[in-house]
DNA sequence: GTACAATAATTGTATCTGCAACTATATTAT
DNA sequence: ATAATATAGTTGCAGATACAATTATTGTAC
């Protein structure tokens, strides 16, 4: 009855999420550390892939994160290879893009990714995952109107 | 049937997990903020009222954290007068505790977690909160067995 | 057409995160 | 007793995260 109202550490969503998050990134950096990728960077280049060429703005709002945080994320891509930011419409906006050579990572590192979410499926249970996909897709949209 | 295997970044559980903890985190930082608190912070010096005096090693691993994650986030916690690192049994071992400044601010902080949490129940809805506290504890379980 | 406001991206600063390597101490094997 | 091993914690390095302030450009008001 009163669960939701529990007070102390056990009851804060905000851990749990941080706290299962370092798991799952843990879970998912073991397959794609082969290909020398974390997982955001792996977030990073699949969004560009779908998306791109895309403002820098729009992908950091796509993918719910802040602007800056974009701007940083970007660097050891670019450095890489893997991304390029060329002149948008704008003398001040750019255009993210995936190089060949970044396209050629993300065919790869989608097996990989692959490998890990199966692995993390069967660990997990796949009615247990799909559900949790759900909630945390709702979840997100809750909080998604303001600002 | 085969939404579990959907590729993609849509379908990535590490990626939603992120994107909603960003949002949530900010959501909970509004409130501690007030006290000049991360919601981190927060959760730490929750964790060592609760567990204190306590190891370093055993607090990390209380909280899903890397031992040397928890050795720097302790960092500004020690530098404001909150928290003490204090010999442990061995000449190697530490033990954490809360000053009383710690204390007092642990008191206050829990009135701004509560609002903070009561304001996220009533957007996302208690009962939703409640199912994902049960998936987010039940996967952290399935994932704890290995290392 | 100049001043002011809005937009786009980056940089300064600070914290969070973890792997690998390191220091220091304790335990165990021989 | 000494050498090898295990344990506890920290540091070097690299990246993830975001707020506030900054730079550069565009748009608008007058």
């Amino acid at each position: 009855m009163s669960s939701s109202t529990a007070s102390g550490p056990q009851g804060c969503t905000n851990f749990k999420l941080r706290q299962l998050t370092r798991r799952v990134s843990h879970h998912y950096d073991v397959e794609l550390g082969k290909l020398g990728l974390k997982t955001t960077q792996f977030s990073l280049i699949s969004h560009i892939a779908k998306l791109g060429p895309i403002a820098p703005g729009k992908l950091a709002q796509a993918m719910t994160m802040d602007a800056s945080t974009l701007t940083r994320n970007l660097k050891p891509l670019i450095d890489a290879g893997w991304v390029v930011l060329e002149p948008g419409n704008d003398a001040r906006s750019r255009l993210v893009t995936l190089t060949q050579s970044g396209l050629a990572l993300r065919t790869q590192a989608r097996r990989h990714w692959k490998t890990a979410q199966e692995k993390l499926n069967r660990q997990l249970g796949v009615e247990r995952v799909a559900a949790l996909h759900l909630l945390l897709d709702q979840s997100l949209a809750c909080l998604a109107q303001d600002q």
